[in-house]
DNA sequence: TGTACATCAGTGAACGCGCGTTCACTGATGTAC
DNA sequence: TGTACATCAGTGAACGCGCGTTCACTGATGTAC
């Protein structure tokens, strides 16, 4: 029976690529009604499947957001990486740009960023999101490294705190300002909200524009 | 009064405080579950009450998460200013005060901080909750603008922008580290973390410690 | 103080719905010889 | 090159479920007189 395609291209029997195509579909709805959105079913529908044919490649539901989870981190890891461009042209530049990849990705991949962060999935049933996760940080925590490494040992602060602490606003400025949200209007974009509060932060630390603290 | 008030004693055909029992049991839910978690039916189940009965109190399942953001904006509101204490004993002081009060809420009601913050909900369609973000937002911007008003005028930054930097690094470390979460551990408390980033940037806009930035 | 009555806040049954998931199946594809 | 067969990736029907919401109803409460 060779059923004209309506709409969608025709495919035969067997999808060729249906992983993908769930995934897409997936992150499509995220992005559509938020993570609590999704569905399996309606996933499977988009991609132009029966309900079932989902399972052949996700073992459940929470299966599948994993996936795209862990597609988030690496892409967020990688975004991360290349934005930081291993501390070129200086460290400081470097972390700049660091803060506007952040940023830069949450808004342009809200679904996968809803999925790292929004999402209640136990890493604990899915330790390579926990690898991955960590992988993510674990730029954040080199470039505060290598920017710390430019002061004499002595007046060095410690690179896990600076890390945490640009993670908090970075995050913090992307789930409240990210999006068009929620009426939460910015005098400035937030790209620049961020980039002001680092080097606000950094200089204190004399890391930054200026002497920073002398005591 | 005929049933005595003690929980879940027996009670007759009207329940008497139906709509706070309701709010009781959907914050009770949104603890256990997440904001998702929440079913118009399962809090009319706890709250002993047929599946029908909430609609005589709430227009549908929006309207019920929507008064409890709301009451969860008031509250953390209240929690705030009690805490800023206008101010004292002196702008710094009161200032960290008001950022240990924000963590201090988002610890301890996870629940109300979750319908406030992790909620879809369209503040366009509830112009209450708007106000009543706004209000709670108003308060750290006041405390930045008192805090910005002991620099003489020509160093004075912009207060709107330190309430914003403030904000953000808060959520943003309620979000992440606020509570015992997926996996991510912190060296120190979300507290301590808190206030050491806030005094840092606040050192740099010469507000805090020391002298700040000369130049 | 008693009574009639309006109003309020519940009930319980029912509806239509979409979901997650399982199952036996079948069509398509790849491989050994 | 052809054929038998194993394996894979779909189908379609079905299940049980819980949900949101509506409806006609009824028991309880408050009020006017």
């Amino acid at each position: 029976m060779s059923w004209t395609g309506t709409g969608h291209e025709r495919r035969g029997y067997h999808h060729g690529n249906l992983r993908e195509a769930l995934i897409e579909a997936a992150l499509a709805l995220i992005a559509e009604l938020g993570p609590s959105g999704f569905t399996v079913a309606e996933a499977a529908r988009r991609a132009g499947v029966s309900p079932a044919a989902p399972y052949r490649h996700f073992r459940d539901a929470e299966a599948l957001l994993a996936e795209i989870a862990l597609r988030g981190f690496e892409r967020f890891t990688t975004a991360l990486a290349r934005s930081w461009q291993d501390g070129k042209p200086d460290p400081l530049r470097a972390f700049e740009n660091l803060g506007r990849a952040y940023l830069a990705f949450a808004r342009d991949e809200p679904a996968l960023y809803a999925a790292m962060f929004e999402t209640r999935i136990d890493f604990a049933n899915y330790p390579s999101l926990q690898v991955a996760s960590d992988r993510a940080f674990a730029i954040l925590r080199e470039a505060s490294e290598r920017l710390a490494a430019t002061l004499p040992p002595a007046k060095r602060p410690p690179a896990l705190m600076i890390a945490l602490h640009v993670w908090a606003m970075a995050h913090g400025i992307a789930s409240l300002f990210g999006r068009g949200d929620a009426g939460r209007q910015l005098p400035m974009s937030p790209e620049e909200l961020l980039e002001a509060g680092i080097l606000l932060y950094l200089q204190s630390l004399g890391l930054a524009g200026g002497q920073g603290p002398q005591k």
